[in-house]
Order: structure tokens, then C-alpha cells, then sequence
DNA sequence: ATGTCCCAGTCTCTGGGA
């Protein structure tokens, strides 16, 4: 079984870049991050040819979530089951004050079961500026999820929490924590959010399969050569309940999809594969990571240029 | 190095978001 995600930036500007990449790749459950667009207008045809049920949560011109499966997806849940969003596909919806913001009224979350593990796609909001509202609403966001966890899901199922959850969980996670965004995706508020989520039950599954691995990032600005250099951050994760992560044979974060022509997205995706038979956590917690590392190889960083 | 890319409308440029 094979999980992955990727922030694919508009899937309309990139439907054959993510058509080529699934062929290559060949994921069985592919979760998907801002799509850029409306239900109306998901590509679903594509994917059918190319074995995958699509569902799609959008809003038009900005953000917007999904889930392909080839492994069947049943059991939908969009926006934390609070109501629908709102419709971006216009101008009029350009543009808001800090007033006018609220992360519940964006296509940020879609949650389907496939293959028998509830996946759910997920797509942080950004933040900005850390102590704006947009910083706020961020991170009331992400203390929705964890209710939602609290409430509808459990530490001991298969579930599978992947996407752009646009924070590092810790400095080995960003090329320079100082550098990085004027404070957002490095701030102590937003690691305590993912912590949250860890403590709730979930591993970090990129993390515990690839141990140290420094300098493996998932997202680098376009700007200023970001790439080349290999200064970004890691903020594409897969958090999975321990059911899942002991049966992590190999993970890896796709840096050459990060690569052009024709323009990639600014993020790379991550990929887990699932063996049928896992490790136990029995015999405790570090133990059980220890071997999940001890048994996967990711490829070791780039070096800068 | 305030360096790029995506979107829609004001439509070969601009403003907003990342």
C-alpha cells in the first residue's frame, strides 16, 4: 500500500505534471492540497482513466483539497463536517481584511475511507504574520482538527492525517529557523499544534522511517534560487496511528517532482509504502521507530550548490 | 537580492495570496 501527498499548486496548471507523476509513482491513495478549484470543474475524468475515484473538496480560486483512490473511497467528510465554504470562484471574493477571515469558510479539509484506513487531506492555513488573525485563525484551525480527532476518530484505527500542514515540527525541519517567514512555520504556538496531534496518537511518519535525515524539505519558495540551494522547509507530513506506522517500510520526500520544465509546484510530495506485516509497539515506542528507521532507506540529502 | 508563480478581472497589466 502506497500513501502519498502533495501540495500540487492549481491542478488545473498541473493536471499532467500530477497525470505523469501518478504513473511513475504510482500511489494507491493520493491526497491532494490546493487544487484551486471549484467541485464543478475536478478533473475527474483523468484520474478515472487512470484508475482513480476522485473526490474533490474546492471553493474556486483558492485552496481546495482532495483524495484519489485507486482502493476505493467511501464515508466523505468535508470541513469537519461544520458546512459548506465559500465560493471563491469570483473576484468579489478577493481580497480579505483580517476581520473578514475565517479558516472554517475554506476548502482546507476532505476525509474519505480508502482501502480500510480513514485518510484525510488536509491544508493549513498560511498565518502570515505571527499574532495577526490570520495567524490566530490558524491556529484555531488547527485545534478543530484535534477536536475532530477527539471527537470522531480513535488513536487505536488505521488513519492516515497527510498534507500541507504549513509548520515544522522542529528546527532540523527548516534550512534556517530565523530566516524562515518572519516567525510563521517555526513559531513555538504552531509546534505545539502538531505536538497536539502527535500526543493525541499519531506519528510522523516521514520522520520515523527517515531518522535524522537532515536537509530533506518538502517545500522551497520559487524565489531567489530557494531550490538550488536547498533552503526550505518540511512542512508536507503524514501523521499516522501506530497501527499504520508499524507497518512503514519506506518513505520518501520526491525532490525531482520539485523540478523543471515545465514549472513544478513550489512543494514536492511525500510517499510512504505500508508492508502488510508490521513491527509491534509493544516492546515500547523508540524501540518500535528505532526499527521502522533501521528498515527503510530514504535517499540522503543533496548537497547545496 | 522585495528575486516567482497562480488566480480572476480591471484583461498583455494589476492586485491578492503563498
Amino acid at each position: 500500500m502506497r500513501i502519498a501527498t502533495w501540495n500540487v499548486n492549481s491542478l488545473k496548471a498541473r493536471t499532467d505534471a500530477v497525470e505523469k507523476w501518478l504513473g511513475r509513482a504510482q500511489p494507491d491513495i493520493f491526497l491532494m492540497q490546493e487544487t484551486k478549484l471549484a467541485d464543478s470543474d475536478a478533473p475527474e475524468l483523468p484520474f478515472r482513466m487512470l484508475g482513480y475515484e476522485l473526490v474533490h473538496h474546492g471553493e474556486g480560486r483558492w485552496n481546495g483539497v482532495a483524495i484519489a483512490s485507486r482502493v476505493g473511497a467511501t464515508d466523505v467528510v468535508t470541513n469537519f463536517g461544520d458546512g459548506p465554504v465559500r465560493d471563491s470562484s469570483a473576484g468579489s471574493a478577493a481580497g480579505f481584511s483580517e476581520d473578514d477571515f475565517d479558516p472554517f469558510d475554506e476548502a482546507r479539509m476532505v476525509s474519505a475511507v480508502c482501502g480500510g484506513i480513514r485518510v484525510v487531506s488536509l491544508y493549513a492555513p498560511n498565518g502570515r504574520i505571527v499574532g495577526s488573525s490570520f495567524y490566530d485563525g490558524k491556529l484555531r484551525w488547527f485545534a478543530r482538527l484535534r477536536r475532530w480527532l477527539d471527537e470522531t476518530c480513535s488513536p487505536d484505527e488505521p488513519l492516515v492525517l497527510g498534507g500541507d500542514l504549513n509548520a515544522t515540527p522542529t528546527d532540523d525541519d527548516v534550512w534556517d529557523a530565523v530566516a524562515a517567514h518572519g516567525g510563521t512555520h517555526v513559531s513555538p504556538a504552531e509546534r505545539e499544534a502538531l505536538a497536539a496531534l502527535r500526543e493525541w496518537g499519531l506519528v510522523d511518519a516521514y520522520r520515523a522511517a527517515a531518522g535524522e535525515a537532515p536537509g530533506r524539505f518538502s517545500w522551497w519558495d520559487y524565489r531567489a534560487g530557494m531550490f538550488h540551494r536547498n533552503e526550505g522547509m518540511r512542512i508536507d507530513l503524514l501523521y499516522v496511528t501506530k497501527v499504520i506506522a508499524d507497518r512503514i517500510v519506506w518513505a520518501e520526500i520526491d525532490r525531482e517532482a520539485r523540478k523543471g520544465p515545465p514549472i513544478p509546484s513550489d512543494h514536492a510530495p511525500v510517499v510512504i509504502d505500508l508492508d502488510e506485516v508490521g513491527v509491534s509497539f509493544d516492546a515500547g515506542w523508540e524501540g518500535a521507530l528505532a526499527r521502522i528507521a533501521a528498515r527503510t532507506r530514504p535517499r540522503k540529502a543533496k548537497a547545496p550548490a
